[in-house]
DNA sequence: CTAGCCATTTTTGAATTCAAATTGGATCGT
DNA sequence: ACGATCCAATTTGAATTCAAAAATGGCTAG
């Protein structure tokens, strides 16, 4: 297995939530696991440390890291900086056959939306946010913008959605998509940074904070 | 020596030049040099190079990552848009005081400026980005324009100033700082863009590019 | 019965060791 | 003499080994 590989694989894990956020790793339990003795693993740890999605406590391993509510904040509000950015680039760069693929995920999307499909909206949703990044035409950007998200995605997906968010969130994804045709960057940057700014409130009223998940259950 | 300790030597090597672009990284030098072994130098490694320091060659080692062009333009955006943001938030969150400090490091940047002391302007210019960067109160922002901006900083401080641009700077500046005092974040945020803008122009221009290094001088 | 201390065990951190891949050079053939 | 191929030596990648730190459990004393 490649040392990406690894990496890759423990980031999913934790990503994916099969190690829970605040859980102690224990390296020997996920060697086994990956089947790959502990020398790498430790290197895969160390790059997800530098990413912040594991804390290393010296001396005392290693943990899942937990997002607090200020973290999801600082999160949110860079992705917001991250997003508009990309808008304006992609509207100096975007090609007409990547505006054509947007505008038809974003009918797909609007047709999951009257179906009330929330798991393929957020499909759609999400093939479109990373278009528009992809547009920009800034492999700096993508990658940042992918560490990101990826950080924040189980809350940005995860949070209820209330008929009254869902619509605006729509009509929001209708003024993107304008914009976008339009060639219109400083417009569109504006309404992303509103679409992320509603997105955030959503999940902070939500309250999805990974706080005090208890050490561990103990079966008594 | 602890871990982040290797890290932040071996960046220092690569940033400083120590290490120039484009060379390759023989493990077992920078061992003894730095009196550890094997193991915790690559851990370091793999982590420099998930931040795009460091270049690794599956089975063939690892090399200095050489910055091209592109990546310089990429850079330059993506700070565009962090300085952008940091300027948005810290009109919102800047205390007083630190708006004082700013305003004093600007008016030594001035002087500086009046007896042509390029490196102290520097100095200067970088304490009041970096300030205002802080005072966005965003950890995850700063971490992000920490590693951005290292990884172009010969660069924004090695190409040469034209009296014109160097005018041009130092103007800009003052609304930099007057739009900080009137609090007005949208301002402040599209000076920053335009300021940072000039600057990569100046700097892709003077074409620093880290190209064709040349394997390793041979004597013969 | 509880609290504090010490020995044991477990786990982490790093050096060494071992295997695989690559590089450079030498030999052989044309 | 030139080129291709094979072998040795170096270098990388990963497992194992070793040492140090921390957690665990038991023991004794109050």
């Amino acid at each position: 297995m490649l040392h990406e590989e690894v990496v890759g694989r423990v980031r999913a894990m934790l990503l994916d939530g099969e190690i829970p956020p605040g859980a102690r790793i224990p390296e020997r339990d996920l060697c086994e696991k990956l089947q790959i003795s502990r020398t790498p693993l430790r290197e895969a740890l160390k790059v997800l440390a530098a990413e912040g999605l594991v804390q290393l406590l010296p001396n005392r391993g290693s943990r899942a890291a937990r997002l607090t509510d200020k973290d999801m904040r600082d999160l949110f509000e860079v992705c917001q900086g991250l997003e508009a950015l990309a808008g304006e680039l992609a509207c100096e760069r975007i090609t007409d056959a990547e505006i054509s693929d947007v505008a038809d995920a974003h009918a797909a999307m609007v047709r999951h939306y009257g179906d009330r499909d929330l798991l393929q909206y957020y499909r759609c949703n999400r093939f479109i946010h990373e278009a528009i990044i992809a547009a920009a035409g800034n492999p700096v950007l993508s990658g940042l913008y992918e560490s990101v998200t990826a950080r924040i995605r189980r809350a940005r997906y995860v949070t209820p959605m209330t008929p009254r968010r869902w619509a605006l969130a729509v009509q929001e994804h209708e003024a993107i998509l304008n914009a976008l045709q339009r060639r219109d960057g400083v417009g569109l940057s504006h309404i992303l940074r509103a679409h992320l700014r509603h997105k955030r409130e959503e999940v902070m009223q939500a309250g999805f904070a990974e706080t005090a998940p208890l050490e561990q259950a103990r079966a008594s």
